[in-house]
DNA sequence: AGCCATATTTAGGCTTGCCTAAATATAGAT
DNA sequence: ATCTATATTTAGGCAAGCCTAAATATGGCT
């Protein structure tokens, strides 16, 4: 079967390439925090296991194959139930689901996916907005944009925010920001400048800088939703 | 901090010994499947961490240390709660407990293991009736005995069970053996023969061979008990 | 077309945890 | 007290994943 190592080569290249494009070598060293010279290494062992888990050419980084796609959908999906399940059974703060998740969900069997898919109602998104994909592969849409192409004096809905600092989710906690919390952008600085926005229609206004914003993607606001 | 392997040691260790007692080096390959020369190597290391896990003896085997002692029970009392609540929470059958509890006791944190003791109103019985650990290393206590002590002609209440043979922990599910069952030795097979015993006062008489009596504990029926 | 910065690979090494086979120490029986 | 069966250790090896330093391939720019 597939190391912990493996299962998180494999994450780490859906999240860097998607289901289909190539991950380069660089890439996957920076996310996995591990030596380039190490992931050369493990994509070499990756591609040669049978059945492959990637296609992979030297000097042009790694694809998954549908084996490897499918393993890494299955641990994104454990990964994200067992968010929504630490958050909404356990009590777990938004901010600190993350860490506790990215251990456990290698240790859980397809038996403990099942049972708490069927506890939660089989949902579809996590805490943090991030679609949950099917037992099947399929991954759950929902047409959002990020907030940094966001035009200034229009209103949106937070759709999904990045779980990977939990320091920026506690921020962004503290000012009432969370998936399907209303903004208003006021105004952008100039040359890539803080964003200016009120939360929830309130009178204080935040000034949010690049990263921030790179981190959060949100959704038209409609004029039905209150 | 500890690796998985030297929990597996831990706990074994406990589990052969005790908390003051040694266990040796034959034993742990035995219960841990692993060569006895691994097994030398392994007590070395963990006699030489610092803190020591355990006071080691060349050919007098493994004593655990307080350190040694405090981990493993808190890999025992992790593995209890989440067997008690992938039952009760998740609806796990008695028997399927065991192996998931096995590889998630050491993925999950402090957080997790509060939680969930609270989401359980901090019990301290697993579903196969053994005692949970308290977080200071207390043990409750409850007086059984081995079912194999048991005389004939007496009634009495399980108390725990085994919980490392699924299988045995089908067979006894389908006869309705479980921790507070009454059963009825009606007699002893000689030399060492099958306890013939009625469960529940029902009609049907069972034979219980060495093995599975071994497995079970049972403590004096009180009268007032129906 | 050639060059240089960058991306990638090779080579050699380390740690953890396991293995087997051979050597040695121990304890219990006589 | 000695001997033998058993328990234990030593010695040498393997695989997985990681490391660094040095060598090499690539591709974008002029």
């Amino acid at each position: 079967m597939a190391s912990e190592a493996v299962d998180n080569y494999l994450k780490a290249i859906f999240q860097i390439a998607g289901g289909d494009h190539r991950a380069t070598t660089a890439a996957l060293a920076e996310k996995l925090k591990v030596a380039p010279a190490s992931v050369t290494g493990m994509l070499k062992k990756l591609s040669e296991a049978t059945p492959p888990w990637i296609d992979y050419q030297k000097h042009h980084g790694a694809r998954l194959t549908g084996h490897g796609r499918a393993r890494a959908l299955e641990m994104i999906r454990h990964h994200r139930l067992i968010e929504l399940f630490l958050h909404t059974v356990l009590g777990y703060g938004w901010d600190e689901v993350h860490a506790e998740a990215e251990r456990l969900e290698h240790a859980i069997s397809e038996t403990f996916e099942d049972r708490i898919a069927k506890v939660l109602g089989d949902p579809e998104f996590d805490p943090h907005g991030h679609p949950i994909p099917h037992r099947d592969g399929t991954i759950p849409k929902r047409s959002d944009s990020s907030l940094v192409n966001m035009e200034p004096g229009t209103k949106a809905i937070v759709s999904r925010v990045s779980d990977h600092d939990s320091e920026m989710l506690q921020y962004l906690s503290s000012i009432g920001v969370k998936p399907e919390t209303r903004i208003h952008l006021i105004e952008r600085g100039p040359f890539d400048g803080p964003l200016m926005l009120r939360v929830d229609d309130g009178t204080k206004v935040h000034a949010f800088g690049r990263r921030l914003a790179a981190a959060i993607r949100v959704r038209a606001a409609g004029n039905d939703e209150s």
